[in-house]
DNA sequence: CCCTGATTCGC
DNA sequence: GCGAATCAGG
């Protein structure tokens, strides 16, 4: 069948609706790069997010996880540091055996540390709310702190200088046009 | 070269 | 108002 002319069909995407401009500020303000907001919004270009949000007023938000993170991708050298391991035999070891000592603490990642009656979506954020994002953006597991944000931040303090988990293939395919 | 946001300017 | 092209910084 064939299309129907545009017209006032629903179809109509290439507007900028409430909802995409809601989201747009909610990412933007949550500390998203345009890329990323482009990338999760779809049909838009870093540039088409760039210029509405400076169309909208918005500029500079929060400065944290930004400020030109391309790839915090730190690769990890294998060779950790010499540690004296000193297991420490004393008294009766008989008993050392049954417990289990436990020296080097696993990861604390945030995904683990915010509790889940507390993470928010993106919708139920508000001025009271941390506005902390966890996780990748357009992953579904995604989510946002959701603590008590800070006078004047929209971070609480405990996640106002960590860095959000970006997914390792947020790579776009950006149409490349010849020189014109 | 990768990325970022800022700005311009034709539409 | 919109966004590609361009610019400028990291």
């Amino acid at each position: 069948m064939a299309a129907r002319s545009e017209g006032k069909g629903a179809m109509t995407v290439l507007t900028w609706s409430d909802d995409r401009v809601e989201q747009l500020k909610k990412l933007w303000e949550a500390g998203l790069s345009a890329s990323q907001i482009a990338a999760e919004l779809g049909n838009v270009t870093r540039n088409a997010v760039i210029g509405k949000v400076h169309r909208l007023g918005l500029s500079g938000r929060a400065k944290s996880p930004s400020s030109a993170a391309p790839r915090p991708r730190k690769a990890r050298p294998a060779q950790h540091m010499m540690r004296v391991t000193r297991p420490i035999a004393r008294g009766n070891t008989a008993l050392a055996q049954a417990f289990e000592v436990e020296v080097e603490a696993e990861p604390v990642t945030y995904d683990n540390v915010v509790p889940m009656s507390q993470r928010l979506s993106l919708l139920e954020l508000n001025e009271a709310t941390c506005h902390w994002p966890v996780g990748d953006p357009s992953s579904p597991d995604f989510f946002f702190c959701g603590g008590r944000a800070l006078s004047g931040l929209p971070y609480c303090a405990q996640h106002s200088r960590v860095a959000y988990q970006p997914a390792a293939d947020r790579r776009r395919a950006p149409a490349k046009p010849g020189p014109r």
